[in-house]
DNA sequence: TATCTGTACTAACACATATAGTACAGATAG
DNA sequence: CTATCTGTACTATATGTGTTAGTACAGATA
């Protein structure tokens, strides 16, 4: 269900949250889905259990999901507001680069084609 | 000339780097435009001088400058490359973000929009 | 010579990450 | 009830990275 990166420069326990934050925007996981129990997930990707809190801590923290003592952790039913934060983050990263990119001489035909734009008059996709 | 956060999470000397580069990719800094001495820079930014030291090795490993011992360190002539380079980045990270973007419901025309592409049309801002 | 430059090296400290182990409280199935 | 699952809290330890501190050496230059 998650992908860990060990080569990645990002700590595990961020990894797993940005996943489970990814999964529940993408709507991969419904609401008041239960996630892997903080010792089930810690074996099954042979990490520490106490990473794994750590992460399933953040999520809760950050609205993603919410915890139960005794019974687990699921996945947070208002995902909307979630989703909209971060295509607020994209549209700012977006634009960010965006601009050094025409500094360093790109031009909007280059752009249009690095994001894939349906830049013709006949419409989008089937 | 250059400007260090120090609320930013990333290491300094890396904000040292990520400074002089872009300043000689967008060629506000010439070639063999010498930069401030290790101690110098030190002083000015109130930072040890090894770390300057760790940015100045790191540039010159990247290509950026050209270091004379007992002279002083230099930009690099060839900052087409760099520039090539870095718009290969950028080109993959606004890909990846646009990919992303669509996932969770962007439509080109706020894609358009964030990137503030001059439609060929329909005019500029409000 | 005096003083600038880059460079190399060791030592120490702070901090974040991750692991290890133990413990407690609530929920639930037997 | 007991057994076993769940989340949660806590201390301790190891490790890696970033940063500072201090010393030292070699080359360039006025």
């Amino acid at each position: 269900m998650l992908h860990i990166d060990y080569r990645d420069s990002r700590p595990i326990y961020e990894q797993i949250v940005d996943g489970f934050t990814r999964l529940a925007i993408s709507a991969v996981l419904t609401p008041d889905t239960q996630l892997p129990s903080v010792r089930q997930l810690a074996i099954e990707l042979s990490i520490n259990p106490n990473t794994i809190q750590r992460a399933y801590t953040e999520l809760e923290k950050r609205g993603v999901t919410y915890s139960i003592k005794g019974r687990g952790s699921f996945i947070s039913a208002d995902c909307d507001t979630l989703r909209q934060t971060r295509l607020a983050e994209l549209q700012a990263d977006i634009t960010s680069l965006a601009h050094e990119a025409r500094q360093l001489g790109a031009t909007d035909t280059m752009l249009l084609h690095w994001m894939q734009v349906q830049h013709t008059k006949e419409g989008g996709q089937p």
